[in-house]
DNA sequence: TCTGGGGTCCTAGGACCC
DNA sequence: TCTGGGGTCCTAGGACCC
């Protein structure tokens, strides 16, 4: 199958990493990793020596002795992300951000104003150096999924186009784990099967690979070993769920600790959900014991909440249900709270109370109104002052978090 | 001193309805 | 005595991505 190649993946190189190196001129060259307590974002240096992301500070140390530590500069992240992928907008509108470094562009119907796809890439390429200052990897092709690809190739700081009937060429000889969806688990299996490579994965009957990683996986492998991806550039995704959560260390399974902690989580979702007139009807809390083992709880009400108060509370009897589920756990190491099945919410709903326990409504939908009112007023001061001028919970939460709230506010962020 | 935090999507079993 | 089939929704777990 030979489509125009005129889809880009456009991918900055390490970006944290590059972003500080970029602002402090005496990391260039060296090994750079963004954390402390775990790291965050690796250096091409850095990797090198095995650092990557997720990983615990100590032991990339251990890895890279002349590793250099940064706090980060999130703000810059958030800024220089931005005015990299505006380069890619200036060429076309049809841009599909999917994280903050990293998005497609369509440039289909652009030869005429820009030049060719492949001058387009080289042109992004060359003004992000110049006017950003940062490297940054294109992918060219007929297909999202190959122009993923063929991003990855590049890196670091390259272009690479897939031209039209060059496809199956390309992909022969690279390996299963470049595929979009091939992770740890499905990249064992394939092995179990002597599949390494895509060559060999398109050689594979789309039957059994759907025998060994299931339907939805199995066929969507098969599909796109072939190059047949029918998926088009989307400028706007909606979200379907908002969370938080929060690592603990190694805490006793007590009230006196889930309580703080859950309001402080339920606070960072039901203020997002307000933020963006957001609400949604199922709850999910998830618990990961000491021994890293996770389980979730959740809960799907009769109607969609946004409220602090009552967003802690359903968490809080979640967490209880799972508690007694596993009573031989006596420690936690994380606490996590999400919200789903979201409806776009008129601004002034009233939210009513509804509780596990009593499904009945009651008559407290006043008492349901007047915290949501509360939790407007609440936001409105943080509008003004800051997140950190009125808040549930986050001093009893104490101080030493494992990431900084800067990094969970990037995170957090719309794209 | 063993492992962050934000998400998406899929699967399987069971309840429930017609 | 034995016994349908399709569809939807919910819950729990897990793979995967950045």
């Amino acid at each position: 199958m030979t489509s125009p190649a005129t889809i880009l993946h456009a991918d900055l190189d390490a970006f944290y990493a590059s972003v500080e190196q970029l602002l402090n001129p005496s990391l260039r060259g060296k090994p750079v990793a963004v954390g402390g307590g775990v790291v965050l974002a690796a250096s091409y240096e850095a990797k090198a020596f095995g650092v990557r992301s997720g990983m615990p500070g100590r032991r990339a140390r251990d890895l890279c002795p002349d590793l250099t530590f940064v706090p980060g500069h999130f703000r810059q992240y958030q800024r220089l992300g931005d005015a990299a992928i505006d380069v890619l907008r200036d060429f076309t509108p049809a841009v599909e951000r999917i994280s903050i470094d990293e998005a497609f562009a369509d440039v289909a119907g652009t030869d005429h104003l820009f030049g060719t796809p492949e001058t387009i890439a080289g042109k992004v390429r060359e003004r992000v150096r110049t006017e950003v200052g940062l490297p940054i990897s294109l992918g060219v092709a007929g297909t999202k999924h190959l122009a993923k690809i063929a991003s990855q190739v590049a890196k670091p700081d390259g272009l690479v186009v897939v031209a039209p009937g060059t496809e199956p060429s390309f992909l022969k000889d690279l390996p299963v784990e470049l595929m979009w969806g091939v992770g740890p688990v499905a990249k064992a299996r394939l092995a179990g099967q002597g599949v390494f490579t895509i060559g060999q994965l398109a050689e594979t009957p789309g039957r059994s690979l759907e025998r060994l990683l299931g339907h939805a996986v199995g066929e969507k492998l098969a599909d796109l070993a072939r190059d047949r991806d029918p998926r088009a550039v989307a400028t706007r995704r909606r979200a379907r769920s908002v969370g938080a959560q929060s690592a603990l260390g190694r805490k006793p399974a007590i009230e006196a600790v889930f309580r703080p902690t859950l309001l402080h989580l339920a606070d960072r979702v039901a203020s997002r959900l307000r933020a963006k007139t957001l609400a949604g009807r199922t709850v999910t809390a998830r618990i990961r014991f000491a021994d890293l083992h996770a389980v979730t709880r959740s809960v799907t009400l009769p109607a969609a909440i946004s409220a602090t108060g009552i967003l802690a509370e359903i968490g809080e009897d979640l967490v209880r249900a799972a508690l007694i589920d596993h009573s031989e756990e006596r420690t936690i190491s994380l606490l996590g709270v999400s919200v789903s099945h979201l409806e776009v919410c008129p601004d002034l709903q009233l939210e009513l109370p509804l509780g596990l326990h009593d499904d009945k409504r009651r008559p407290g939908t006043r008492k349901g109104a007047a915290r949501w009112t509360a939790d407007r007023a609440m936001d409105a001061i943080r509008d003004r002052f800051g997140r950190d001028a009125i808040g549930y919970g986050s001093v009893l939460l104490g101080n030493r978090r494992a990431v900084p709230d800067a990094f969970r506010e990037l995170a957090e962020r719309e794209l």
